[in-house]
DNA sequence: GTCAATCATCGTGTATACAAGAGTAACATT
DNA sequence: AATGTTACTCTTGTATACACGATGATTGAC
């Protein structure tokens, strides 16, 4: 538990919201929360606040707060986004990279490796997790990362939903194989393009995503 | 004034930070904020949450707030990312333009001409961030205008600062339009690779904005 | 004279109290 | 029976009170 409340619950929230336990649309009442994590409504309000700046929950005047529903359309736009900074992450890690950047990337390249042949779909998801990490620190732009970072946690939870997709598995990982050969061999467009299309949702992919979003 | 002081507060304190009324590094004080506006605490730290979940200040637990100072390194970053985004706002909006989103450019663009010709560096300030703000529109994804529209914010006082250079104003100008010829030729890579080029600050550009940011 | 330790003061963190708007249900009127 | 109005309740928005930690000053010792 962090050093302040506030802080505290806006991870605490925060995580409860990505992982579906709040599911979209639903009413986060102050009082409820507070009850519920043992503090005062002050420091929940603050969360919410944080919350809301970030875009995760909507705070309507005298209304109360809202988990946001990004619905399928705005999910792609996001991902949209996405490929875009990882793009570009991919492309400034190429010409930059270092010793340790690509020590990082080549044992976490490794660990997805393991865990695609063993088929072992939720250690890959998070194998993959930290290869897509070890890029963004490579861009050595401490802001992308960041805003990497942000932007991964919010799709954490629909990238997850596209690993269930039959051969997805096997296909990322091969593709992951292309963006470190481009990334190792200093070849930042060829990387750039790659992860573009690693991580976009361009056609049936789109289409798999809102099938498996809808089966819940 | 809107609806609730919090928010309110959080626009006012935001804007005072982006124009530089609040200095980098300046500690923001609660008490002395809420008798400035004439309100208690508990909305100034709403919005202190708020501006801090954000990333345009930071509380330091215990320590008070105190106003990011980005430095010079950090802000190249930031372009960097905005070059990336605008550009694949660019490429969309060269997709997928329609005849509101057409004229909203042309407009905003002669707005630009006429402050470019009249050599008003303020006016063209103004008509060079509607002309931006309608390619972000332009691209119909509401998310990535958001992203846009929010660092573009972030970023408006060094983008000004730029515009100070010396021939920077109608260089700018005629980057403009070439970048209008792309979109409105449909030509999304080299739309991409216009506004990339424009927004960005590469090699002497930099230079000279170290160096504004210095002479003040 | 300088450094360290302790105490005081100031500001933040959290809780609680109070005010006001929005939702809801019941009653009355058509 | 349906609709509109009114009153009540519940939740949010803001203020204030209190507790605790951090910073700085002062005093003492070396």
């Amino acid at each position: 538990m962090s050093e302040n409340v506030g802080r505290w619950l806006r991870d605490e929230i925060e995580n409860a919201i990505l992982s579906n336990e709040f599911s979209p649309g639903e009413r986060l009442d102050e009082m409820v929360l507070a009850t519920r994590f043992g503090v005062s409504r002050t420091p929940v309000r603050e969360a919410l606040m944080q919350l809301d700046a970030i875009g995760l929950i909507e705070i309507r005047p005298r209304r109360g707060a809202v988990v946001i529903d990004p619905g399928p359309h705005r999910i792609y736009q996001m991902f949209e986004v996405m490929a875009e900074l990882e793009g570009l992450a991919g492309s400034l890690a190429a010409r930059r990279l270092d010793e340790e950047s690509r020590e990082a990337i080549a044992a976490t390249h490794s660990r997805c490796e393991q865990s695609a042949s063993a088929g072992d779909s939720d250690a890959y998801y998070y194998a993959n997790e930290e290869f897509h990490k070890a890029i963004y620190a490579a861009s050595r732009s401490d802001f992308l990362e960041e805003q990497c970072v942000q932007l991964h946690r919010r799709l954490r939870p629909y990238r997850r939903l596209q690993l269930r997709v039959r051969n997805r598995l096997s296909t990322s990982f091969s593709e992951h194989c292309a963006i470190v050969d481009a990334i190792f061999a200093g070849d930042g467009d060829e990387a750039r393009r790659l992860l573009r299309g690693h991580v976009g949702i361009q056609g049936e992919r789109f289409s798999d995503l809102v099938a498996s979003m809808a089966a819940r």
